[in-house]
DNA sequence: TCTACTCGCAA
DNA sequence: GTACGTGCGAGTAGA
C-alpha cells in the first residue's frame, strides 16, 4: 500500500536540537540536530515504510503572513547558531536518503505539507506528517495523522480526528484554526482575543462551531468581560485565525508522484555519516568507519642526495614486522624533511654511518610517532637518538585517551589525514598476517613518516590551546625515553626457582584434581566454569546463588558462600588459586625469560583513560602479593648482578593525599599531615567514634570505603566488597560524605564542572571527556559521574609517579649511581641497587618521589629492599 | 582460528 | 528498578 510521509525539516531541527546535547565531530561541525534528524528518519523509515517522502522546509523569513500581520513571529529567539550551522546538513542528509526537500519562496513548511497532504487526502492516499510544531493538527483527517514530537525526538503522540477530539473535548480538526483564532498562539505571535485561552476557546467553538459563528451570535452571549474582550477584538481574532490558517494551495511546483522513494544505495549516506563520525550508524550499516584518501606519497629509497648538513626538523618512522619491538625485525626506516620522503632498508640504515650521525648529534627536532619504539630500535642499532621533541601518538593520548591508538592510521585520521593505510589493511590480521611485497610496504612506510610529519604542528596547535604542551614536553615525551631504557634493561627472573615451584604445584594441583574428581564421582574439567557449574548445582544439587549470562556462577564470594555445603568447595577454591599461580604466572613467566635470564615488559603509555601505565608481554605490574603461596612467584625476581639488591619504593596512600589536596579538606588533610592511619581516622570519623574504639571490622570497612573513593566505585560494587547489602554500602558512602564535607562539595563541584565544560582534568592537565555525563541512560551517566570524580584523583597520582620517574632520570645524570629503575607499578617503583649504594640512593630516592609536586599534604614514601623482590618488604 | 565468556591478579 | 572501577591474561567453548 502507497504511504506519503512529509516532515516538517525546520521545526524537526529545533526538536533535535533541544533533545540532544551539543555534539561536534573531530572538524569541529556541530552535529546534534543532525543527528537527532537521522534517528527520525531511520525510525520512520523502518516503522512506517513510506512509499513516498518528502521533508519540507521554511523558505526564508518573511511570508505571506508577514504582509497580514508584520508582526507575525515577531520576537521570537533567533535560531542559535550551533542550529543554523546544520540546517544545510540536515538537506545534505535528507538529500542522501534519497528523499525529496522542498521549499517555497514566502511560504512556510506548513504550507507546502498543507497543500500536499491535501492532494492525498483527495487521492485517499494514507499520509503522515511529523512535526513538532501543534499549528499542523489542523490537518488531521481520516487519511492524515499528524505525528507530533513531544519532548525528545522519540516520544510522539499520534493526532488523528478522535485524538483531538479526544484532548479538546469534542473538537473536529479544523476547529483547531478557530481556537486559535481566539486564543491566539504566543510563539508565532499570534493575538488572538486577550483573557481567552484553551478552555474559553473550546467551550464558545462547541457552541458556535467558528469564530464567525461566535460573532455572528455575540449577541447571545450574556453581559460580560470575556464578552467586552470579544467585542473590542473581533479583528484580531479574525486575523489570527487567518494567520493560524494553513495555505492548502500553495503554488508548489512539486507533485506527488515527484516524491516517491527510491533505492538508490547508500553511497552518500555513508559518506556523510563518516564526515559527520556518526560510528554506530555506520557500524550498524555494516560499513566501515575509516575514511579513505588514495593519494600517492612520492619517496625515494635511497639517502645518495640527503643533505644531512641542511636539515633541522624531520619525521622518523620504523616499521617492524611485529608489535614487540624489543625483539621485532625492522622492515625499514622513514624520514621525511624539506618536503621529501624517503624510506631505506635495513641493511642501509644499518650502514649508512652519516645517518646514525645525524640521529646522534641533537641537532635535527625529531618528531615520530611512539618515540619509546623509536628510541629503542635505535639502542638495538647501537644508535643514541637524540632530541626527538614530538611524538605523535603521545599528543593523540593526551589531547584524548579515550581515541584508540593502535597505528600511524589511528591517530593522523583525526587530523582529517586519510592516506596511511591502517596496519590491519596493509598486513592482514590472524593466520594471514604477513609482510606485503616491497614496494607496497615502502609506500605505507613512506605514507606514514609523512603523516608524522604534517600532523605535528596540529597536534602542537592544540595542546597550546588546552595547556597541555607541557604535559607532552615535560612529563609524557621525557618519560617515553625513561621507559624505554627500562624495558631495554628488563628485570632478572630466575627459571630455576619458577620450576621448582612448579614441580611442586604440579604434585600439590594433581592431588586436588583427584580429590575434586573423587568428591564429584565423575571425571571433568575443573578450568571449565560450564562443567563445574553442572557438577556442583546439578550433581551434588548445591543452592544456586548467582547466575551468569550463560549458566552458573562459579566465582569465588559464590564458592565462599557454600564452603560449609560440601567438602569439594574447599578443593576447589585451593585448585583454583593454584591453577592460577600455575598457569598465569610459573609457567607464563617462565615463557618470556629470555636466553640472558631476563623478563623485559612493556609499558603501554597511551592506554588507561586516567594516565596510569600498563604492562605487557607480560603483566608485570600484577605479580601476586596478597597471598603467601602467590607471593613466593616474586623469589624469582632478582637483582642482575652479584651485591645488589632489589629495593622498592612506594607512595603511601597517594591517592587520598591528593584527594585531600583537591578537596582541602581538613580533617583529611590533618589526619595526613599528623601522619596518622588513614583508615583508621577514616573509621573514627564515619562511625563517630574514638581511635581506641575503633573495631578491626570498622576500620576494614573504612578501608574498603576508601578504597571505592580510590577506584570510583558504585553502592554496588562497595556492597560486593564487603558483603552488605546495597542501601548499607550506600549508607557507608553517605556517611563518610557528611564526615568529609568538603570532600563532599567536591563530589558534587566536579559533576557539575563535568556537565558544564564536558571533560574532568588532574593536577597536570590531562583530561579525561565524560560526554555520557549528561547521557539519560541512568547507567552511563552514573558511570560518567563516577568517572569525574576519581580520574582528577587517580590521574593525578598517575602524574605524579611519572613526574617522579623523570626528575629521578634526570637528576641520576648527574650523579653516579649504578642504580636502575626497572619497573613502575601504579604507585611503587622498583630498582636494584649496589649494596653500597643503599645508604645514599634511599635518602635521594625518597627525596624526589617526597618532592615530585608540591601539594598541600605532605608526600609520604616507604622503601624497603631484599635479595629478591620478594624480601623488599 | 577467531571471538565471547568467565575467572582472577594487581595498584 | 536499572547494572554495577581498570587492564592483562589464562582457559573453555562454540562458530
Amino acid at each position: 500500500m502507497e504511504k506519503l510521509v512529509l516532515i516538517d525539516g525546520n521545526s524537526l531541527s529545533f526538536r533535535a536540537f533541544f533533545a540532544l546535547p551539543l555534539l561536534t565531530n573531530k572538524a569541529g561541525v556541530y552535529t546534534n540536530a543532525i543527528y537527532g534528524f537521522t534517528m527520525i528518519l531511520d525510525k520512520i523509515i523502518k516503522e512506517e515504510e513510506p512509499t513516498h517522502f518528502m521533508v519540507a522546509f521554511d523558505a526564508g523569513k518573511t511570508t505571506f503572513r508577514n504582509k497580514m500581520y508584520s508582526e507575525y513571529k515577531g520576537g521570537r529567539e533567533k535560531t542559535p547558531d550551533e542550529l543554523r550551522s546544520q540546517l544545510q546538513y540536515i538537506r545534505q542528509l535528507v538529500e542522501s536518503y534519497h528523499i525529496k526537500h522542498y521549499e517555497l519562496e514566502n511560504y512556510e513548511a506548513d504550507d507546502i505539507i498543507g497543500t500536499l497532504s491535501k492532494q492525498a487526502d483527495e487521492k485517499n492516499l494514507k499520509t503522515i506528517i511529523i512535526t513538532g510544531d501543534r499549528d499542523l493538527t489542523q490537518l488531521a483527517s481520516e487519511n492524515v495523522t499528524i505525528y507530533y514530537t513531544k519532548k525528545g525526538v522519540t516520544d510522539i503522540d499520534h493526532y488523528t480526528p478522535e485524538f483531538i477530539s479526544e484532548k479538546y473535548d469534542g473538537l473536529e480538526p479544523k476547529q483547531i484554526i478557530e481556537m486559535k483564532g481566539l486564543m491566539g498562539d504566543k510563539s508565532d505571535n499570534i493575538p488572538g482575543v486577550p483573557g481567552i485561552g484553551e478552555k474559553t476557546a473550546i467551550k464558545l467553538l462547541k457552541q458556535y462551531d467558528t469564530v464567525d459563528g461566535v460573532y455572528n451570535n455575540i449577541d447571545e452571549l450574556k453581559q460580560s468581560k470575556m464578552k467586552e474582550k470579544l467585542i473590542d477584538n473581533e479583528d484580531n481574532a479574525k486575523l489570527s485565525k487567518e494567520l493560524a490558517t494553513i495555505n492548502r494551495d500553495s503554488p508548489i511546483e512539486v507533485t506527488i508522484d515527484d516524491l516517491k522513494l527510491t533505492d538508490n544505495g547508500d553511497e552518500e549516506k555513508i559518506k556523510l555519516f563518516k564526515t559527520l563520525e556518526f560510528k554506530q550508524l555506520l557500524d550498524q550499516m555494516d560499513a566501515s568507519t575509516e575514511a579513505s584518501d588514495d593519494r600517492i606519497i612520492e619517496y625515494q629509497d635511497h639517502l645518495n642526495d640527503f643533505d644531512f648538513a641542511n636539515i633541522k626538523e624531520a619525521a622518523i618512522h620504523f616499521e617492524t614486522n611485529e608489535n614487540n619491538y624489543l625483539k621485532a625485525d625492522i622492515l625499514g626506516f622513514a624520514i621525511h624533511a624539506n618536503d621529501k620522503t624517503y624510506v631505506i632498508s635495513l641493511e642501509e640504515l644499518e650502514q649508512n654511518k652519516d645517518l646514525h650521525a645525524w640521529l646522534e648529534n641533537g641537532n635535527v627536532k625529531f618528531s615520530a610517532y611512539d618515540s619509546k619504539k623509536t628510541i629503542i630500535l635505535c639502542e638495538r642499532l647501537g644508535i643514541k637518538v637524540e632530541n626527538i621533541q614530538f611524538d605523535t601518538m603521545l599528543a593523540s593520548y593526551i589531547l584524548d585517551p579515550s581515541r584508540t591508538i593502535d597505528d600511524v592510521y589511528s591517530v593522523v585520521s583525526e587530523f582529517g589525514i586519510y592516506y596511511v593505510p591502517n596496519d590491519e589493511s596493509i598486513y592482514g590480521k590472524g593466520k594471514k598476517l604477513h609482510v606485503p611485497e616491497r614496494e607496497v610496504l615502502f609506500e605505507c612506510i613512506a605514507k606514514k613518516v609523512t603523516a608524522i610529519f604534517e600532523t605535528k604542528e596540529k597536534m602542537v596547535e592544540l595542546l597550546k590551546e588546552r595547556a597541555q604542551l607541557s604535559l607532552h614536553d615535560d612529563l609524557e615525551l621525557p618519560l617515553a625515553r625513561v621507559l624505554a631504557e627500562m624495558e631495554y634493561i628488563g628485570i632478572t627472573v630466575d627459571k630455576d626457582t619458577l620450576v621448582e615451584m612448579q614441580e611442586d604445584l604440579k604434585v600439590r594441583i594433581d592431588k586436588l584434581i583427584e580429590q575434586i574428581h573423587n568428591h564429584a564421582g565423575s571425571e571433568f574439567n575443573i578450568n571449565s566454569p560450564k562443567q563445574l557449574g553442572v557438577v556442583l548445582f546439578e550433581d551434588l544439587k548445591l543452592p544456586i546463588i548467582k547466575k551468569t549470562k550463560t549458566g552458573y556462577s562459579t566465582a569465588v564470594d559464590v564458592l565462599e558462600q557454600l564452603r560449609n555445603e560440601h567438602p569439594i568447595i574447599e578443593d576447589i577454591l585451593v585448585y583454583r588459586q593454584l591453577a592460577k599461580l600455575q598457569s598465569t604466572y610459573i609457567e607464563g613467566l617462565q615463557k618470556m625469560i629470555t636466553s640472558e635470564g631476563k623478563i623485559h615488559t612493556r609499558f603501554n603509555q597511551t592506554l588507561a583513560q586516567t594516565g596510569r601505565l600498563s604492562s605487557i608481554e607480560p603483566n608485570l605490574q600484577n605479580i601476586p602479593i596478597r597471598l603467601e603461596e602467590g607471593r613466593k612467584i616474586r623469589k624469582a625476581f632478582r637483582p642482575s648482578k652479584e651485591n645488589h639488591v632489589i629495593f622498592a619504593a612506594d607512595y603511601s596512600q597517594i591517592e587520598l593525599r591528593v584527594l585531600a589536596d583537591i578537596t582541602g579538606d581538613e580533617h583529611m588533610k590533618e589526619a595526613f599531615t599528623a601522619n596518622e592511619d588513614i583508615h583508621t581516622t577514616t573509621a573514627m570519623r564515619v562511625f563517630n567514634v574514638e581511635k581506641e574504639e575503633v573495631t578491626s571490622n570498622m576500620r576494614r570497612q573504612a578501608k574498603a570505603v576508601n578504597f571505592g573513593i580510590v577506584y570510583g566505585i558504585s553502592d554496588y560494587g562497595l556492597s560486593q566488597s564487603l558483603g552488605i547489602t546495597r542501601k548499607a554500602a550506600k549508607k557507608f558512602i553517605d556517611d563518610y560524605l557528611d564526615s568529609f564535607p568538603k570532600v563532599k562539595e567536591y563530589m558534587d563541584t566536579i559533576v557539575q564542572d563535568a556537565k558544564q565544560k564536558g571533560y574532568v582534568e588532574t593536577l597536570l592537565h590531562r583530561r579525561r571527556y565524560t560526554p555520557d555525563i549528561t547521557n539519560r541512560n541512568f547507567n552511563l551517566r552514573s558511570f560518567a559521574e563516577r568517572t569525574a570524580m576519581n580520574t582528577p584523583i587517580q590521574g593525578s597520582a598517575a602524574d605524579i609517579i611519572k613526574l617522579a620517574m623523570v626528575q629521578f632520570s634526570n637528576k641520576m645524570k648527574e650523579k653516579e649511581f649504578k642504580a636502575k629503575l626497572l619497573l613502575q607499578v601504579h604507585d611503587e617503583l622498583i630498582f636494584e641497587v649496589p649494596k653500597d649504594e643503599l645508604e645514599t640512593f634511599k635518602p635521594f630516592v625518597e627525596d624526589i618521589m617526597d618532592n615530585a609536586l608540591e601539594l598541600s599534604v605532605p608526600l609520604s614514601v616507604e622503601s624497603s629492599y631484599g635479595e629478591t623482590w620478594y624480601d623488599a618488604k
